[in-house]
DNA sequence: ATGGTTGAATGTCAA
């Protein structure tokens, strides 16, 4: 069967859920992994999602962050944070068994700049990230680690790359931390399926019309081991929610499979 | 030059 999984960026679940809605109904992907929900567990719009056809599991924090994950079918086994003994109240991984395959969603911190101390918290996450990978997995199993992840690996990846050097989603240090994740076993299938292809998911508020001059960054992930990867058919942005009303400053990123 | 906009919450902060 072909089997789908998104990623997306909603900055803020309630002030999007009408695109969201509309956007389920339309793509219906098997699986969909959210970052930046910004909703306590208590207001989250779980019921709505519900009804839209999913299992709702949602990882939440006041304002910030927060992360959620939607099944078709129900999740075998859900663990809500990376749970690696480090005292960090941020809601940024969620990770689930379905369909026969783990799903890790993560929203990476963005790490303001270098010096700042959310730089080297940011760095810090990529290594849990990657530990947790190397605890509780092998990349000749099934796994994908999916969402936000605040890097842009390559040249290619942003718009102008000799101005946003060194900043902190363009970053050798952070970069390198990426490129961690694919040493271990993963796979970029985005960049594996279109090698030379400039394509962004996001598009800064703050950049006036950057969306229409396409003043972008690639920094949400689906990446994926070995076995994965070689049943991927394809990997593509959904650039149209970026361009509606009220939209995200990301726009959705999917990954269809040939799942037997 | 070091801006700009947005969401959540209602201060201001993070992105």
């Amino acid at each position: 069967m072909t089997w789908n999984l998104a990623t997306f960026n909603v900055n803020g679940i309630r002030a999007r859920l009408g695109i969201v809605l509309d956007w389920l109904k339309e793509q219906s992907p098997q699986v969909v992994c959210l970052q930046e929900t910004k909703a306590q567990d208590k207001d989250f719009p779980k019921e709505a999602l519900e009804e839209a056809g999913y299992h709702v599991a949602f990882l939440g924090q006041k304002s910030y962050n927060g992360v959620a994950v939607l099944t078709k079918n129900p999740p075998e086994e859900i663990l809500t944070g990376l749970d690696d003994g480090e005292d960090d109240p941020e809601a940024r991984f969620l990770a689930l068994r379905v369909d026969g395959l783990w799903v890790a969603n993560a929203y990476l911190p963005q790490g303001r700049e270098e010096g700042h101390p959310a730089f080297q918290y940011k760095l810090r996450y990529f290594e849990r990230v990657l530990a947790w990978l190397e605890k509780n997995h092998q990349k000749d199993g099934r796994v994908i680690l999916t969402g936000d992840l605040n890097v842009a690996p390559q040249e290619i990846d942003v718009y102008d790359p000799v101005r946003l050097e060194g900043e902190s989603d363009f970053n050798p240090q952070v970069r390198a931390a990426f490129q961690r994740f694919l040493d271990w076993g993963l796979v970029d299938l985005f960049r594996k399926h279109h090698p030379d292809l400039k394509q962004y998911t996001f598009w800064d508020y703050r950049l006036p019309k950057s969306f229409q001059r396409n003043l972008g960054w690639r920094i949400d992930h689906i990446l994926a081991t070995p076995p994965l990867a070689k049943i991927c058919r394809d990997c593509w942005v959904d650039t149209k929610p970026r361009g509606l009303a009220k939209p995200s400053d990301h726009t959705p990123l999917l990954a269809s499979f040939d799942l037997t």
